[in-house]
DNA sequence: ACAAAATCGTTTGGTTGCTAACAATCTCAA
DNA sequence: TTGAGATTGTTAGCAACCAAACGATTTTGT
C-alpha cells in the first residue's frame, strides 16, 4: 500500500504469495499510488504549514470550511469535510477552547448549531491560507503545467464514479 | 477540500472571501481532488470489504504487509504502512486479541519484535484480498484503460517530488 | 391535533493517531 | 573493555475517529 518496498517488489512478492489467484496489478497501482500520494501531500502540508501553527489537518479543514461559508451548520461542515458529526463535536470543542471559532444555537431550528470564526480565527486563516496554497503549488509542480487539468479531472472521475455507482 | 459544494462553487466563494489575494486555483484543484479521491476510495473499500470483516483500514494494511512479507519486524511494518510505531503497538494488540497475528521476540536482537499471521489471519487474507482487489478494479474503472499507467505515474511523481524535494 | 418517525448535536466507549519519555538492548568510539 | 550514543517497542497523555445511544426538536402522516 505505501512504504519501504517499491510496488514492483511488492508485486513480485504478491505473485509468490498469491500463486494461482488473478490479481489486477494495474488497478492496484492506481489505488496504492493514490494513497501514497494523498498521504505524502497531507504530511507535507501538515509539516510545513499546519504544525507550525499548532493545527491538525482536521482543525484546518474545519477552519477553512467555516471561513469560506460562515455562518454554517455543523452538519454541513461535517459533510463538506468528510468526517462524522461526532468527530466534529470534538474538533469544534478544541477550536472553541483556542478561541478560533464559536458555536451559536440556530434561531430557526432548535436542533441546529451554527459555527462562525472569531476575529482571531479569521486573522489566522488570512495568514495561513496563502502559505497553504503556496505549498499546494509545490505539490502541483510535480505535474506538467499542460497536464494539470487532466490530472485533476482523472481524480474527479474516480470520486464521481464512487459517488454515483457504489 | 471535500464535500457538498463543488470546487467551482468553492472557487467563487473563495474569490469573494479572498479578494485581492493571489490564489493558484489549478494547484488547489490538484490537491483537493487528490484528497477527495483518496477519501472516497478509502471509504468505499472500507465499506464494501473491510467493515463486513470487522477490520479498520489500518488493521487491514498491517495484515496485508505481514501477509506479504512475514515474518517481519514491527519497525518495518510501521514504515511500510506509513504510521508510527506507537500506533502499530495498539493495532497489533487488537489483531493479537482477535487471534489474527502474533508477536515473537527476535532471537538475533533483543529489542526487536517479529510479527506473523496466525492460520486464521492467513485464511482471512486469502478470502479478503480478492474481494479487495475486485473493488480496486471498480475504482480503477473510472480511468480509461489506456490511461491507467499514466494516471499511476502522475501520482507516483507527486509522491516522489515530496520525498526528494521537501 | 397528536403520535410516530426523522433529524440534530452530544455523549459514550472503543480504536487509531501522534509526540515524548522510558527501560532494554545494541552499536560505536576511545 | 567500557561508557556514550543510538535504536527498539511500549507507555502515557492528549487528540481525532467512528458507531451506537440518547435527549431535544422538527417533520410527517393520519
Amino acid at each position: 500500500m505505501a512504504g519501504a518496498h517499491t510496488l514492483a517488489e511488492t508485486e513480485r512478492q504478491v505473485n509468490e504469495r498469491l500463486a494461482g489467484m488473478t490479481i489486477d496489478f494495474k488497478a492496484m497501482a492506481i489505488t496504492s499510488n493514490l494513497f501514497r500520494a494523498a498521504t505524502a501531500v497531507r504530511n507535507h502540508l501538515e509539516r510545513t504549514v499546519l504544525a507550525p501553527h499548532g493545527l491538525s489537518w482536521t482543525a484546518f479543514v474545519v477552519l477553512w470550511v467555516v471561513w469560506i461559508w460562515e455562518p454554517i451548520e455543523t452538519r454541513q461542515i461535517a459533510e463538506e469535510g468528510g468526517f462524522s458529526k461526532a468527530t466534529l463535536t470534538g474538533v469544534l470543542s478544541t477550536l472553541e477552547s483556542r478561541k478560533l471559532a464559536v458555536r451559536k444555537k440556530s434561531k430557526d431550528d432548535g436542533r441546529l448549531v451554527l459555527v462562525e470564526l472569531t476575529p482571531a480565527g479569521r486573522k489566522l486563516m488570512q495568514e495561513l491560507f496563502p502559505e497553504f496554497n503556496q505549498q499546494e503549488q509545490f505539490v502541483a509542480n510535480a505535474v506538467d503545467a499542460s497536464n494539470r487539468d487532466d490530472a485533476a479531472e482523472v481524480l474527479r472521475r474516480i470520486t464521481k464514479n464512487i459517488e454515483e455507482n457504489a
